[in-house]
DNA sequence: CGTGCTGTTGCTAG
DNA sequence: ACTAGCAACAGCAC
């Protein structure tokens, strides 16, 4: 589910919660998720203090005073929720970490994709196991003239370029379908292609759509849900994504649905060229 | 019952 | 160096 806007809707809600609190406890229901659960690394932060709470593209970083980072990863179906210690886990809920103040901040994944590690940041903050990660795409240096630099010479449509996470960050399924309609692009079109007007239209596009979906707690299709347990409202404002054979709100031509990258992929064949 | 989707990432093979 | 394909997993719609 989640790709930027989704966790950057996390983070701001734990953010109101986490800072100051103290570990009391780690609880672990299952061995590995995409990797191995550091369980006994886990265990030694009881009685850290979490000291804030930080965004990298769709990694999630809990600081810690003991010097370490809790990396949490959602993949396709984690959530992330704060419950009152006496709530009883259910199926897939993987990892409890009980604080100070009686709550206990819940992960459960269905699918187990995701990814929770501990790291040790450098001096900068800095977290090496994240490798090179590219820029963020609400960051200045994702601009017109970057994506047009970058995307000189290249044959791959334009909607998978977006969605590789070494030319920009936390761009997803969903935003790379609602970005490329606003922006009046067609997934397909080769990436080269693009004009130095389009680029910057695309990469303007862009911010726009994360930020209105932040604004509004990010999209809930099926499960997705705030640190409350509340939905995202940005599903409502989706024009393309999902709804192959529905009207263009647009023109009223039929959406249409195609497979990019082996990605689903839906557009408007009239309002984008 | 199957079959074929699903918001991610990273490995493999070409 | 590049891209495509697939695997990891559970759930759900058909």
């Amino acid at each position: 589910m989640p790709e930027l806007p989704e966790v950057e809707t996390v983070a701001a809600a734990l953010r109101e919660h986490l800072p100051e609190r103290q570990i009391i406890g780690v609880v672990t229901r299952c061995e590995r998720l995409r990797r191995p659960i550091p369980i006994a690394a886990l265990q030694n932060e009881v009685n850290a203090v979490i000291c804030g709470v930080r965004r990298r593209a769709k990694y999630l970083l809990i600081d810690l005073d003991s010097g370490r980072t809790m990396v949490i990863h959602l993949g396709m179906s984690g959530t992330l929720r704060l419950v009152p210690e006496n709530e009883t886990a259910e199926r897939h809920d993987h990892i409890d970490i009980k604080l100070d103040d009686g709550s206990v901040l819940r992960y459960r994944d269905p699918r187990r994709f995701g990814l929770v590690i501990l790291v040790t940041p450098d001096a900068d903050g800095q977290i090496a196991e994240l490798g090179n990660l590219a820029p963020e795409p609400l960051s200045k240096e994702f601009s017109g003239e970057y994506l047009y630099n970058l995307s000189r010479k290249r044959t791959s449509p334009i909607k998978t370029f977006i969605m590789d996470q070494r030319r920009v960050v936390g761009v997803g399924n969903i935003y790379a379908c609602e970005s490329l309609f606003r922006a009046r692009i067609r997934p397909t079109l080769k990436t080269g292609t693009l004009s130095r007007k389009r680029c910057q239209l695309l990469v303007d596009t862009i911010k726009a759509v994360l930020t209105e979906a932040i604004a509004i707690g990010g999209t809930t299709i099926s499960d997705f849900y705030g640190v409350d347990g509340s939905e995202g409202k940005f599903a409502l404002k989706l024009k393309v994504y999902g709804r192959s054979g529905d009207i263009c709100p647009e023109c009223g031509t039929s959406i249409k649905k195609i497979t990019l990258g082996g990605r689903s992929t839906f557009y408007c064949p009239k309002c984008q060229k």
